[in-house]
DNA sequence: TTGTATGCGTTATCAA
DNA sequence: TTGATAACGCATACAA
């Protein structure tokens, strides 16, 4: 039986089946607008499909039509984290019953996405981060809708959503600064790919330090390691800096782990906060305290306004700014 | 300028540029065989294909040879957490050059998955849960080779990479039972959906204890929740384990903070060892001792097992059983 | 060595 | 209300 190769079922065959012409099994299919087609045949053509157990073919769909039902999601090369697969899945899921898929693609950064998206002719494209201009509207011109979570810093236009990191960082640093410490520090990760964010944060963190009157945070690499940690805590310490704005909860996981190998304890001898909430946030020693961003809502956000794009209806006010959440445990 | 929507450049424009029929541009760009084009008529069509910035429509390609470029990857809808990501790297990498596309798309649990595949025409099927028998056949029968790592149990045959989980548990078992630990715990995560995994690690230590003639391991649920997993382990305590495997690392985490909490300490009060080596174990107080499934090698195995059945060469010889590693930090 | 012609399964235009 | 029929862009059997 192996390479039997059953012939696939097509709307012609449905169409045989239902005595109709294959032109009405396509309209049945689609509801296709401003064709008249009584009850009687399209219960006649939908039964039909069942019983053959007809699946139309996405290729050729496609090829019809110029567009497939995938939304290319370009995701770019750096370390995201536990939030891109919320996003990922947020995505997937509010695209199912439209029966769009999400092709998730990882790109290195900035490079030419010409031959991606012109051998697939997505319905629309996603990104996080700020396109090529001219690549965009090579897109947009091509009628393929480009919505993109800005990361980097405002825009305006269409489809783009500003993703306050600012906020992040400055929230953080007024954390700090509200439970009484002066002297702050700035905990960067070990991987300089992962700059576009934290360079935001970090200016974030400069500027609420700078209104607040209180001195620039000082900026350490907190590397994924217990003994480099251990020795950014020291060196902090020796600066008189008695609290520190992770990066994320990644980075403060790793320097919570270094102080404690250098008998540092948080809050006391150094007070932690990270950022993104992370599942294990709450399982660290001391239970983290953190900045959230939400991602759920940017998700949301940005699922709908991939299918408002699709549909041609205009696009959804983006969220003032994400919904940027303090949660206190006990790190800091 | 909006939606001027330029027709896209197809190889007849190639060809006409070219000064050659579209069916040599059609032998150049697929290097087919049994035709003797010159190097001087590639060199033509190439220079040409670059000066219009021609690219080969997916969907086009995919109606004509029945088959399309994706490789759909079907991920069960547990929570699977990190390896998750390796796995799809891996496998998107291992594609990026063949010109492959993973698509990625969670589905509840063995629902059907016809519709999706037979939309899709991929060029071969990825899962990671055993599928139904019958489904597997009518893919197989339609061309579409599957690939799956089951993770349930050994089963013999095509394409299914037995990941031994059986393994996964006995190991950790006896890691606590040579460091002297004779009554002892499992921790079940909350979590229902994963007791495709649970069971079989759960089963494995518990065999590696009858095999060394100690009393079964005492299974309890420690949810994401600390109080919760302090209960948890005061129970164990009180029923006089000295150590309990942890169904993963994240449940070890709760534990570790559960513990924490009721002023037990690991591994003297209770020694726990978690399973994936998550970026995070080593950060854990104590650093976490695990088990490491060298997702690597079973992401490696996948992709190049994918590769070759689509080029219809033979499988590979399956991996033993997968590399499964001891990581002997502090917590047990 | 290259070109011609055909069909893959759909959608959409136009007649009927 | 429905049915022929012509593309869509490409790969390939066959002819030249």
């Amino acid at each position: 039986m192996r390479g039997a190769t059953r012939r696939r079922v097509t709307a012609a065959d449905v169409a045989r089946e239902a005595g109709v012409s294959q032109a009405t099994v396509s309209y049945v299919l689609n509801d296709t607008p401003g064709q008249t087609i009584p009850e009687r045949t399209r219960e006649r053509v939908r039964s039909a499909m069942e019983r053959l157990g007809y699946t139309p073919h996405a290729a050729a769909r496609a090829l019809r039509t110029g567009r497939s039902d995938v939304v290319l999601f370009v995701v770019p090369d750096w370390p995201l984290g536990p939030s891109l697969d919320t996003i990922i899945e947020r995505l997937s899921d509010g695209f199912e019953d439209r029966g769009l898929s999400l092709l998730t693609r990882r790109v290195r950064a900035s490079r030419p996405l010409a031959e991606l998206w012109r051998t697939v002719s997505p319905a629309a494209v996603v990104t996080l981060e700020g396109l090529d201009a001219a690549e965009v509207r090579a897109m947009e011109d091509a009628g393929v809708p480009v919505i993109s979570a800005a990361v980097r810093e405002r825009r305006s236009g269409d489809g783009v959503l500003a993703t306050s990191q600012l906020l992040v960082g400055a929230l953080q640093l007024q954390h700090l600064a509200a439970t009484g410490h002066v002297r702050t520090g700035y905990a960067s990760p070990g991987d300089p790919r992962v700059a576009v964010f934290r360079d935001p944060r970090l200016d974030g963190a400069r500027s609420a330090a700078f209104e607040l009157g209180l001195p620039d945070p000082s900026d350490r690499v907190v590397p994924p390691d217990v003994d480099a940690a251990a020795r950014a805590a020291l060196a902090w310490r020796a600066e008189g800096v008695t609290a520190v704005c992770a990066y994320n909860d990644e980075v403060a996981f790793a320097l919570l782990a270094g102080m404690r190998a250098a008998g540092l304890r948080a809050p006391d001898d150094l007070a932690v906060i990270g950022v993104d909430d992370i599942p294990l946030a709450p399982f660290a020693s001391p239970p983290l305290t953190t900045v959230s961003t939400d991602v759920e809502a940017l998700a949301a956000y940005l699922a709908t306004a991939v299918l408002r794009r699709i549909e041609g209806r205009p696009l959804p006010a983006a969220p003032r700014s994400e919904a940027i959440t303090l949660v206190v445990r006990a790190s800091a």
